[in-house]
DNA sequence: ACTCTTCTGATACACTTGTTCCTGAAACAA
DNA sequence: TTGTTTCAGGAACAAGTGTATCAGAAGAGT
């Protein structure tokens, strides 16, 4: 048994709760005071030590910019939800300046979902045009921007000839480009090069209940 | 139009993309170095603004404590991912403990999607039974536990008689249960009451690609 | 006993940071 | 005009705060 009935998970405990009641992190001295720590260097020895260990993440010099990381993978990226998807309609490209400013929703995703990833942005499904994706009307489509994708990626795709929007699995054949139905039962469509544009790359669809 | 550019949200933009980036808030000199403002004494009369206004909550001579109002209550709840479900095998249910102890995995949901409901947990889709319910093979569904579903939401149910689950809209009609496929092309199926199980009722469904 | 690592304590320095006070420009209303 | 409100700029103070340093205590292993 340790000395002191570890004076390490006390402050690591304290931090927690402070985080928690206060939505911002402890100084050395808040967390002195709350452990029953005399001094800011016993503080600051430990906060060094839970460093090395990897429990928390400090930034030198910078007052109050103790992280924890076990809430840094549960971080919650927040994507702006930029309009709807429709067959007829194009889909809304997003404007350079739609990211910082104020969309009128944004959805709250944990990372497991966005991986982390940039330029994204989601679309409301508007009918039921896509069902041959496997995507109903009301259903969340998370985007990221991209005008190349991988063979094989469900992409959201703008037919120009048809003047129309699909999200279709995308294959480069020689000549011509196949777009395949996620449902694997309905055929596939074929078109020129010239005629596909592809808008970004479907990383997750959601349909909420 | 405003003498400047609307410096407020810029202020407001800034504390959002540092509170992403850094994990803590920004100090005014922080603020007035990412918004070209020369001066702390500017960035803290619009602070105390935004204060009034109710965007922000600062606690006085705290450092680095501004807090957005807009991410004030926002809870990543865990949600146990107990098994597969497949058209041929039973769903999972749930022993009382597999919500306490440790699963195989866990998802991580916002309660955007969970709406804070109780006794909510996952599974993986495997094959392609289930399309008719637009769900596909690797799909992740999650179920709220429960007997008893209102008319028109969608359940996971067990067909006694073919030993199979599906997931499909529930109708109850007079002497008879009607199972309506999400997707409208297809078309309805009937069973007797005591045929049927209703094991949850599907509150999302998330696909990850 | 002895050394070594781990932990606690006190003090002090230098920098960061919230805050205040003053000045002044621009817009607007009376 | 005059006054009022809103916003920008500059400078400076006082307090909060990270950090370094020195000293010492308490156990663990040899």
């Amino acid at each position: 048994m340790p000395r002191v009935s570890d004076t390490r998970s006390r402050i690591l405990n304290f931090i927690r709760r402070f985080l928690d009641r206060r939505g911002y992190a402890p100084t050395v001295r808040d967390i002195a005071r709350g452990c029953n720590i005399s001094t800011p260097s016993v503080v600051q020895y430990h906060l060094n030590m839970l460093e090395e260990q990897g429990f928390i993440h400090r930034d030198p010099a910078v007052f109050r910019s103790i992280q924890l990381v076990e809430r840094k993978r549960e971080a919650i990226s927040r994507v702006p939800l930029l309009g709807t998807i429709a067959a007829g309609s194009p889909i809304p490209v997003p404007a350079p300046d739609s990211w910082t400013t104020t969309p009128e929703e944004t959805l709250q995703l944990t990372s497991e979902l966005t991986q982390d990833k940039k330029d994204i942005y989601a679309l409301r499904v508007k009918g039921t045009s896509l069902v041959d994706a496997l995507v109903d009307d009301g259903d969340i489509v998370i985007i990221q921007q991209t005008t190349t994708v991988e063979d094989g990626e469900l992409a959201a795709v703008w037919l120009k000839t048809q003047q129309e929007v699909t999200l279709k699995k995308i294959y480069r054949e020689k000549g011509r480009i196949r777009l395949q139905p996620a449902n694997k039962t309905m055929q596939p469509m074929y078109f020129k090069p010239e005629e596909v544009e592809i808008q970004g790359k479907v990383i997750a669809v959601l349909r909420k209940l």
